[in-house]
DNA sequence: GTGGTCTAGACCACA
DNA sequence: GTGGTCTAGACCACA
């Protein structure tokens, strides 16, 4: 469970995105602590201030939140986590499909890819 | 027929994809002069060195060609441009399939979603 | 340990050249740092983003590579060097025996002028 | 007898430079007529301008020299083409031989890639 | 008018 | 401190 960071993407935004997923798709469960920003700086070999501003970004998201001198914690609540993934996978849908037609793909085509794809 | 810049990737880029798309979806057709640097970089506003630093990006990849003093073309060889297209919509699709497993969708979620889209 | 620049050819050919013959030369060791491109565009006098674009070139050749925030190092891959030097001094070789052909000199010729240089 | 331009230098000093060599290897013998503007720029395929600023160039040199209303010559002077020609072919050595020098040919290694042309 | 190069200099992400 | 991106703007070769 590596990330391969793209260079042309700020690498906190990176972090981000790859802790969000972890959340919405229930690897990092609701109400559970994670990893600490140490942990998770040696893991992703980057430095601390960087993780520390992605999940800056998640707390303020509703998505952690911090326990003081404790760590910090997936939010309980689980409507919440429901609705980003909702939202995540509304946004890559939309996003596919969009630049599917964009270049010159029907929705027939796509339809046949992916079911293809099955 | 705007680029709504995204802050999180470099303008060169996106002005990059932008044209690729332009090319693979036909809007520039093979063998046709596009618009000039100066046209692009007015229309685009941005900078011209920004615009030229996109261009010589396609042009290694051998989807425009530059004739001397006056202008840029897109390349004569369908082949490749199809070839391009091709790569572009797998590549989109594979990485839309891989998001979504991701975050916890089945094969079946997706069709779902992508049949709904209908 | 300086460059002449020659009015007329691109500096950043110039100084694409200069490093790369300092690394086929072994000037600059493989898997060593190469200085940044601050350091070099003050020791060139020449404009960090014409540095820039300069090692980019070689970047692409392979034949350096980049660590993000860190600096740029000759690749480690020793047989690419030797594959360059090879190739850098058959070019050589052939462009300039062409030349003395073209003008009117014979191979003979050619080697008292080589021999003679001893 | 074409040239094959090279996008990193301009264009008349490359003309210059096949003319020189037209006329220091005899192509164009000494007081004989050259191409006309018009026709060298036909042949070449670039703008009478261009021509025209070569051929300044080698007129200062002295290698040609105009006739009015009448064309351009090659200089009658032999001896002069001759001093040319070895001033041409010293160059070209000189600086072949530096280059493989500086990459690290020993004067051994040169005079077995040269001779090893024959 | 067209592309290409270059400079001065700012600002960003990251260590 | 390190590389990367971007702008404003100048100047060049060539048609």
């Amino acid at each position: 469970m590596n990330i391969n960071f793209d260079n042309d993407k700020p690498i906190y935004l990176q972090i981000m995105e790859y802790i969000e997923k972890s959340i919405i798709s229930s690897k990092y469960e609701a109400g559970k602590k994670i990893p600490s920003v140490r942990e998770l700086s040696s893991i992703l070999k980057v430095n601390p201030n960087t993780v520390q501003k992605s999940l800056s970004e998640l707390e303020e998201l509703g998505l952690i939140y911090t326990e003081r001198t404790n760590g910090k914690y997936v939010t309980k609540d689980k409507d919440l986590i429901i609705k980003y993934k909702k939202m995540y996978a509304d946004n890559l849908t939309d996003k596919y499909i969009v630049d599917m037609l964009e270049i010159g793909y029907s929705k027939e085509d796509i339809n046949n890819m992916i079911g293809g794809m099955k």
